[in-house]
RNA sequence: CCGCCCUUAGCUCAGACUGGUAGAGCAGUCGACUGUAGAUCGACUUGUCCCCCGUUCAAAUCGGGGAGGGCGGACCA
C-alpha cells in the first residue's frame, strides 16, 4: 500500500484533518501512531460508534492505534462521573469499545488500551501540567474546552485542567496523530500550540463528524429520543428512526441520512453488502443501494421517500448494534455497577 | 472564622412581604393534517414546594434547627 492509499484510508469520512500534508509526511516516513481518548461518563451510544469504523481504517493504513480510557477526565469534567464509579465505568467503556470495534469490522486485539490514571499521575507529567497551568490564561483554557467540558453554574478548576491534561496525554502516549470528534478541535488546537514549548510535537489532528440528533439539531446525550443507544432493542431502534426528523429531499440536520453515511454504509462496504429498501409497488417497488452517494442523490431528488427509507434504515442500524447489545446483555453487571442508580 | 444570598414540574422560573394543602413558559404524551418526521392546530399529563421541629383550624409561605450550593469579608508567622 503506497502513501496515497494510506492517506486516503486514514482521512476518508472525516470532518477535518489538520494538516493533511503533515500526515502525508508521517506516512512517507513510517508507521505513525494515533490515539483517541474516551472519558467514561454517561452510557455509550451510537455517536461513539461512528468513531470506531475509523479505527479499522487506521489499522488498515498500518498505524499503531491506542484507545485511552480517560478516567480522570470523566471526573474532572464537572463530576460527570463520581470518583467512586471511575473504575466500574472504565471497565464498561473498555468492554463496550471492544464490542464496537469488533462490530465495525476491526481487530480489537491490535489496539492498545490505556487508562489515564496509569500515566497521568507520573511526576514528570504532573510537573509539566503545573508549568502549563502557570502559562495558560483562564480564558484560553475555557475557550479550548468550551465544546467539551460541561457548562455549570459553579465551574470547577477541573474543567480548566482538562484541556491541559489532554494536551499532555498526546505527548505521554507518544501519539503522532490525535483523533476525536470535531468537538475536540478547540482542545487539540491548544495542544498544537503548547506542545512544542513543552518538550513535545504538534500532533496531526483527525476529526470525526458529529452526527445530528434524530429529533433535529444537535444530538443530546441526555435526550433519549435524539439518539440510538447501544443497548436499545431492535424495536426501540426502529421506533426511534421512524420518529426521527427527516424532511423529504433535505440533507441538513437529517440524522437518518447521517447515520447511513457514517455508520451503515461504511460497515456494509466492509462486508461487501448492499442496502435493500423495500417499497410498495404503487411507489415503484424495491430499491437497492451499493453506496451512500447514490442513495443521497435519490433522496435529494425525491425519488426515495422518507417513509420508505426509515424502516430500512432502522433495520440496518439495529443489525449493526445487535452484537453490541448482546455482548452487554451477557454481562449485565457491567452496566449495573457503572450506573447503579439509572440502570434497569 | 464571620456575614449575606439561593434551593418550587424534566428545564427556566413565578408565587413568600399581606398563611387557605401550587402556577406559567418550554419540554413531554396523545389525536388531526401531511405517504415519514417536523411545522401547524386541538386535547392532556407532570410535583416528597431541600430535610426536621415548632406556631396555627390551616404552612411553599411565619419561627427555630440542619443539609447542599453560591458570593463576600477577615486571617495571612
Amino acid at each position: 500500500m503506497d502513501t496515497d492509499e494510506r492517506l486516503e484510508l486514514a482521512t476518508r469520512n472525516t470532518a477535518e484533518v489538520v494538516e493533511e500534508s503533515e500526515l502525508e509526511t508521517l506516512f512517507a516516513e513510517g508507521d505513525p501512531s494515533v490515539y483517541i481518548g474516551y472519558a467514561p461518563t454517561g452510557e455509550m451510544h451510537i455517536g461513539h460508534f461512528t468513531t470506531m469504523r475509523k479505527l479499522a481504517d487506521f489499522l488498515g493504513a498500518g498505524m499503531d492505534v491506542t484507545v485511552l480510557i480517560a478516567d480522570l477526565h470523566a471526573h474532572l469534567d464537572d463530576n460527570k462521573s463520581p470518583f467512586d464509579l471511575l473504575e466500574a465505568r472504565s471497565e464498561y467503556y473498555e468492554e463496550t469499545i471492544e464490542a464496537m470495534i469488533d462490530a465495525a469490522g476491526a481487530d480489537a486485539d491490535r489496539i492498545s488500551f490505556v487508562r489515564g490514571r496509569d500515566f497521568e499521575l507520573d511526576p514528570d507529567y504532573a510537573l509539566e501540567l503545573l508549568r502549563m497551568a502557570a502559562e495558560t490564561t483562564l480564558s484560553r483554557a475555557r475557550r479550548a474546552g468550551s465544546e467539551v467540558v460541561r457548562e455549570s453554574d459553579s465551574p470547577k478548576l477541573g474543567g480548566l485542567l482538562y484541556p491541559l491534561m489532554q494536551t499532555l496525554d498526546v505527548d505521554a502516549l507518544d501519539a503522532d496523530v490525535a483523533y476525536g470528534g470535531i468537538d475536540q478541535r478547540g482542545i487539540y488546537m491548544l495542544s498544537r500550540e503548547l506542545l512544542p514549548e513543552h518538550g513535545g510535537e504538534s500532533p496531526v489532528c483527525v476529526f470525526a463528524p458529529l452526527l445530528s440528533g434524530l429529533s433535529g439539531g444537535k444530538m443530546s446525550a441526555s435526550d433519549e429520543s435524539s439518539k440510538v443507544n447501544l443497548n436499545d432493542s431492535r424495536d426501540e431502534v426502529v421506533e426511534k428512526i421512524e420518529a426521527a426528523y427527516c424532511p423529504a429531499g433535505e440533507r441538513e440536520d437529517n440524522g437518518v441520512l447521517e447515520y447511513l453515511e457514517y455508520l451503515v454504509f461504511p460497515i456494509l462496504d466492509e462486508r461487501g453488502e448492499d442496502l435493500v429498501i423495500e417499497r410498495p409497488e404503487e411507489y415503484g417497488g424495491d430499491l437497492t443501494y451499493g453506496n451512500y452517494d447514490d442513495l443521497e442523490a435519490d433522496f435529494l431528488s425525491g425519488e426515495l421517500h422518507p417513509a420508505d427509507l426509515k424502516p430500512a434504515a432502522g433495520e440496518a442500524i439495529s443489525e449493526i448494534v445487535d452484537p453490541i447489545r448482546e455482548r452487554l446483555n451477557d454481562q449485565p453487571e457491567l452496566l449495573r455497577e457503572a450506573y447503579p442508580e439509572t440502570d434497569d
